[in-house]
DNA sequence: AGAGACTATATACCTAATGAATATAGATTG
DNA sequence: CAATCTATATTCATTAGGTATATAGTCTCT
């Protein structure tokens, strides 16, 4: 079943990595952002300044758009450089509702992972 | 702190990806094992025989002897064609035990993901 | 014995994801 | 007006992974 399949990490579809854009989709979920501004609030996603690279954020961004789970528009008018202000689209947020059941799946493989460790070295 | 980021799974270090790694460096915890037959005892740890791609396995080993954490012999006299096993080292057990860890904070990450999800989306 | 299927390992080629570095440019501050 | 900060974007290089294919010995059946 190929839609069963698409739900494992490693698939072709779904791999592990792109936390990133799971994460962006959250924050832009109920209230707008823009890539300088998104830096800060993905600290509560355990991302460092250090950790997180800035020219990954703004090609995610983009990329996000052209796939349509964002859109973008200038925000004019504001103190500062002006700001590419993203939001979530539709499509944004039934893919983060697939997203977050991978992740779920993913979260229980590790599981099963780190048991399986404790049970074979702690003892 | 260098060492503390080398545990956030974003790292240049320390990817999110590599979990099939991770797994191999398990199943070989405590007895060795050879390529083929290790597809099988994968599917412990959530991988279809569709999803694992018999090359990235492969290269996958090779490439983890060449980073001294598995050694290899070839194993004569069995019955079919002759088999590489593998074995972990020492140095392959340390790396798992940081993986493990690294695993934690992963799934701590991704625990958040999930809470914040549903906290906007199920209310 | 020979054909075909199966087991087992390995490599070549390509794409996608990511990191590092750099470019651009307007806004602010002194 | 020079220096700095905010903000966005692009180029180049590396790595991980997928697809396809190569190689070769073994087993089974006739």
């Amino acid at each position: 079943m190929k839609a069963d399949q698409a739900l494992f990490c490693n698939s072709k579809h779904h791999k592990m990595e792109r936390f990133l854009e799971v994460c962006l989709l959250l924050l832009l979920y109920d209230e707008v952002g823009y890539g300088y501004g998104l830096i800060e609030q993905l600290e509560y996603f355990g991302f460092s300044q250090e950790e997180l690279n800035v020219s990954t954020l703004y090609r995610t961004l983009r990329k996000m758009e052209t796939e349509s789970l964002v859109s973008s528009f200038w925000e004019e008018g504001g103190p500062g450089p002006r700001r590419r202000v993203y939001q979530i689209t539709e499509n944004g947020k039934t893919n983060l509702n697939q997203w977050i059941r991978v992740l779920e799946i993913r979260k229980a493989r590790i599981d099963t992972v780190i048991h399986k460790y404790h049970e074979k070295v702690d003892s």
